[in-house]
DNA sequence: AGCTAATCGAGACGGTACGTCACGTCTTTAG
DNA sequence: CTAAAGACGTGACGTACCGTCTCGATTAGCT
């Protein structure tokens, strides 16, 4: 049960952990995650299966490091200059950290909750209809779902990051008078987010920005007719 | 990739049709989905691979139609009378029901539309933590989540009958005035839903009757403050 | 230590087995035993590795039965007609027995004893230096070196049923008056064929008809001086 | 295929040299020469597996050489100060000698032959039946028939010399006329060693003295009847 | 009641990928 | 420059299952 009897990490070969990720992610878009083998993707890559068995216990940790690796590189290239001058929230900003992806831009705050919260999930949507996103991340998502440990590190490498934000956000907005006092942001924060989740992973219906507006309305106006 | 070349089903052996079903869900149970194969499935049923191969089109199927028929005979068995016309609470003990079982008993509607929804919720919560569910259910959302035919199969025979008796509570609310008139009831529902799935899929946090009751306060009352 | 949960023989692909004895000697031929993988034979043959590892249990063990398949038909083709006429010995002239080779040939007896020997022990030079007999039989003959059961196999599959035809030829000279009455046949006939093997095994010096001859005249005459 | 691009042999590490031999020899004697590996040598001598590739080039070679020291070790402690005039038994002790140790014994010359050379034959057949001594013999002569190279090693460095000791005796025996004068020593000695041999290679039969006496008495007075 | 055709258990087959092992080369750090 | 250490690309190992195919032996359903 020892994670792996530690190799000498600092003799790691750079090249072939960026050739792993690169072909990781190229054969799980073209072929899917099933048809995906270890053995394709050292080949791919022009390593060795064994430098692959060396560091990553399982195809699901490859590719979940490669895409934690490639969200790293896309939010270091978006913001390489950091500064935190608006919504700068969770101070992450470690261009080596791999946690990262779009995280570090926060959610904006220009006074209108709704608008705000819409313009998120508008983009949460696109996101997630992303073709080019899609199958990794499903992959990833299902194969967290049944496996636990690979899931709870999902959900902490690239979910709570994520979630995080909107705590934050929800708890200004509480401050500022635009949410009850009484509601706890965190669980606020699964209402807005869970259906948009759960239509794009069950595919029961199309998701849309016209959905999220809806979510967004429903939720802060509650089912329950105003009185 | 013909269909299936539909063999006569008059002729199959209904013996060996519930001894797949058995040895699927036992070896799903004992050693996990990923574990369990078809030839194991085979093997332990007493019955050839071919046997298989011939009615079903892959190893989620079979599993699929093993659960299924695991519901309905749970269902049977619990209610070969039908009735269901107060308070019933165990009715949402399906979650599993291939149209029959729980899906005839409806929510109950006791003119209290947040008790109801509590109620139902907190046994959708139950029934969710059920460890022996868990496997082949998580198994079987995982492998729609990926593949996309048999995730519209799982929505279609499982989870639609489901949302259906949201639906039609909440129109009943909308009727009895509990439920804001512009309120889409299929878009409402999932205000009410989702959070449940997202909690049990992801494992972010615990999910408890406590939190079934705040999500039905939330969606309801909104997170706006009333003004 | 099962020697391999004996698979259902009867349902044995013929047409497998042959093409695996093929792809084996082929493959030792060109490239020698040690480079010769199981894997290459298989893909030689167009077979699949399990189909070997079902019915062998090393490379050894199926080039060793290739072998004799190969003499077995080599004799098949040379003698299709037995009958028995002049030195028939060993009667194992079963078609089927894979057991076989030169050995019905029988080891000529015209009466003179050193000359019969002679013709034989040069055709078995002739034979040790076939270049195409070489690589394989030093490859079995090395294994069997090492590997007891194997060796065991190759005795006596092989070398036992050959000797055995010189026990038969130096026993009608004893009774012919041309080999002492009390030499023990069976060690009689190492010191005409182990100098032979000596030679090829271990390449000390080179393995000609005339050292035949010598060996021949040495053992029969003796070393020491005739009074 | 250079030779070696011999490094500095002046520069060379006793310790690890000798640390190579002890593993090697200790390694196949524990778990025969197939499941010996480079790696495994290397990790039990303490030793880089660079430092194996860079003074040898192949297993075989390792083993050879750990041999010829083990043999030349034993001959050094056995006689320091030389001697062996008599009926010096365990002087047949070498068989493994790299032209040190027993090899300047040579055989004992009492003035009769045949019992002169029972005793020697008697002293190797014990040594070929040394369980100590089996495997690593067995492994280096069978790898010295595969691969044609060591073979030559083999037979020069260990074979020869020997032979060279019966050549000798022999000759000795023809100037006193025990041995016909017209037959080549070269020759007759492989009437003699070849048996012995034969039987331990291929296991045929058991090696016993009473076989060692026969072959003599057989090769010296001759096969066929005296007249 | 007997015939015939499909299904059944069984499992061999050609394959693909698995995860491991050892190869021989190369690179790094220490002496 | 050698040595220990060990990561690397390579490739074979022997195993597990895949999905297809082929075998008798039941076993319906029709004549």
């Amino acid at each position: 049960m020892a994670p792996h009897k530690a190799p000498d990490s600092s003799r790691r070969s750079d090249r072939s952990r960026r050739a792993i990720y690169d072909a990781a992610l190229a054969l799980v878009g073209e072929s899917g995650y099933r048809r995906t083998t270890i053995e394709g993707i050292a080949a791919r890559a022009g390593v060795g299966k064994q430098t692959i068995y060396r560091w990553w216990p399982s195809k699901a940790a490859v590719l979940m490091e490669a895409f934690l690796d490639l969200a790293a590189r896309a939010a270091e290239e978006a913001s390489p200059q950091a500064g935190g001058t608006g919504g700068e929230t969770g101070g992450e900003t470690g261009g080596t950290d791999p946690q990262a992806g779009a995280a570090e831009y926060g959610i904006p705050d220009t006074g209108d909750l709704a608008a705000d919260l819409k313009l998120v999930l508008r983009a949460t949507v696109d996101e997630l209809n992303d073709p080019l996103m899609e199958a990794p991340t499903r992959a990833l998502t299902a194969e967290g779902i049944v496996d636990a440990k690979l899931g709870a590190e999902f959900v902490e490498k690239l979910l709570d990051p994520q979630l995080a934000l909107y705590v934050t956000r929800l708890r200004a907005a509480q401050e500022a008078g635009q949410l009850r006092p009484d509601a706890d942001p965190r669980i606020a924060l699964e209402l807005l987010i869970a259906p948009l989740t759960h239509r794009w992973l069950l595919r029961t219906l199309p998701l849309t920005h016209a959905y999220a507006d809806t979510i967004v309305d429903y939720a802060l106006g509650g089912l329950a007719p105003r009185s």
